[in-house]
DNA sequence: AAAGATGCCTGTAAGC
DNA sequence: TGCTTACAGGCATCTT
């Protein structure tokens, strides 16, 4: 499930192969998306330079002198270059020839993801509500804390909130608890100061680390030359209900928040009232 | 206003 | 064996 690690990779793994080059050629074979896909948008990319390829959040940002592609992987997501003569597989939606020889693929078995195109990011309604990136300054004990006292969410749905950090998703919010010691269910304002703190930097940790060995490979995410992400085997509570947990060999449980699996170690991660 | 519920999708695995 | 069903979840949108 790409969430900001993934991105990240995705963003590093096709931004050299990218910036410079021009747009020969773009192919739509799917475009019903999270969004339909505006093919006249993308199809007026042709001969367009790319200038630059960053993120934010857990979009991908691919920047043209009119404007910006927008991609987001979803849930299944994932974008690979490949040389033009490689067959295409199922779900290959979308393809971009660029002047290198190369080919960027988007590939999307779900099809949560989308593919939007914005002539001014300010004016993308997506982009509008997200809050400080995880890895910036701006994300700090001080900031938690205060948003925290205000809420009387779960803790571990307050995290997953795009509008309070953006880039945890499911996995690295059930890692970064269980590694911060602090029960998934806790409401949020309930949370210390010293708590607070503890979370942001564990937070900080455990995605730097997921960018570092290249993101989870679970199911369906793939770097952008096939590879699959080495974290899967960094994780420490994630899909392990049942097994003893690796600091304490409690059995780790499995809960549902928010139509979510949650897993966590009640001895590691207690719950105060 | 805040928080919970819903729908969009398809591959995989489990159950009969 | 082949069908049906449950599950995986990011996030906009709807409901309470």
């Amino acid at each position: 499930m790409p969430e900001l690690p993934e991105v990240e990779t995705t963003c590093r793994g096709i931004a050299k192969a990218l910036v410079g080059y021009k747009i020969t050629r773009v192919h739509i074979r799917e475009g019903r998306l999270r969004w339909p896909v505006n093919h006249q948008a993308l199809k007026r990319l042709k001969n367009q330079k790319i200038l630059s390829v960053s993120r934010r959040a857990k979009y991908i940002l691919i920047e043209f002198a009119p404007g910006f592609l927008v991609l987001h992987l979803g849930m299944s997501g994932s974008l690979r270059l490949v040389k033009p003569n490689e067959s295409c597989r199922k779900h290959d939606h979308i393809e971009w020839q660029i002047s290198s020889g190369l080919v960027l693929r988007y590939h999307d078995p779900r099809r949560f993801g989308a593919v939007l195109w914005a002539e001014n990011l300010e004016a993308l309604p997506q982009l509008q509500k997200l809050g400080p990136e995880p890895l910036s300054s701006a994300f700090n004990a001080q900031y938690l804390f205060a948003k925290a006292q205000k809420s009387q969410v779960v803790i571990k749905s307050f995290i997953m909130n795009q509008q309070i950090v953006v880039g945890v998703g499911n996995i690295y919010a059930v890692e970064s608890l269980y590694l911060a010691k602090i029960h998934p269910l806790r409401i949020s304002s309930s949370l210390s100061l010293a708590e607070c703190r503890l979370l942001c930097v564990t937070i900080k940790r455990v995605l730097k680390k997921a960018i570092e060995a290249g993101g989870t490979t679970l199911q369906d995410f793939y770097q952008s030359d096939g590879q699959p992400g080495y974290f899967a085997q960094k994780l420490q509570v994630y899909d392990e209900a049942g097994k003893p947990c690796r600091k304490c060999k409690t059995v780790i449980e499995k809960i549902t928040v928010q139509n979510r699996s949650t897993y966590f170690c009640s001895t590691c991660q207690p719950f105060f009232a």
